[in-house]
DNA sequence: TATATGCTAACTATAGTGTGTAGAACTATA
DNA sequence: TATAGTTCTACACACTATAGTTAGCATATA
C-alpha cells in the first residue's frame, strides 16, 4: 500500500524545487531540515508533519494550501 | 514558544467539528484515530502528520486546502 | 575532480495509542 | 432542592510506532 497523499506531496515538492532550480541540499538548507530528508519526502518515504510542511512551504515561497490544490 | 501553525490548525478542526455537532469521540471514530488524539490536536499539543490531516479532512468532508485558507 | 541524488543503517525525538481519573454541564427521578 | 446517572472534555501516564537526524557509500552526470 503506497500512500497516495505522500506521493502527491512529494511530487509537488520536487516539481517546485526544480522549477526554482534548487538542489535537495539547497532546499534543505533553506527549510532547515536535513539533506537526505528532502529526498525521502520527495520519494514519499516519510509521513511529513505539519511543522515541516510549513518549513518547506516557506522555503519555496509558497502557501501550504498551494501543495493541496 | 507555541507553534502558531498547530494552534491555527487545532482551532480549525474544533470549529468544523462543532459546526457539524460532533463530539471529539465521534470525530475520532470517523477519522479512525484515537479518542484522546483529537483533543490533543485541537489543543495544539501534537504535530500532526499528513496522513492524519487527510483522515480528519475526509471525516469532516473537507479538502485539506480548506484547513489552510 | 566535483556536484547531485539514492539508499542504508543506526540512532534520538516525538507522533500516536490506550487506559484511567477528574470535573463540568446536562438530564432525570425523588 | 438534592443526588444519581450521562456525556463530554482535559489531563496524566506509560507504551509502541515512526518521524526526523546523521553519517557513509554508491551511482550518475558534467
Amino acid at each position: 500500500m503506497t500512500k497516495q497523499i505522500l506521493v502527491n506531496f512529494g511530487r509537488k515538492i520536487r516539481e517546485e524545487r526544480l522549477k526554482q532550480n534548487l538542489s535537495q541540499e539547497e532546499l534543505a538548507a533553506r527549510a532547515k531540515v536535513h539533506r537526505t530528508y528532502v529526498g525521502m519526502i520527495e520519494r514519499a518515504e516519510k509521513n511529513i508533519t505539519l511543522e515541516n510542511i510549513e518549513k518547506l512551504a516557506k522555503a519555496l515561497n509558497l502557501k501550504i494550501a498551494d501543495f493541496f490544490t
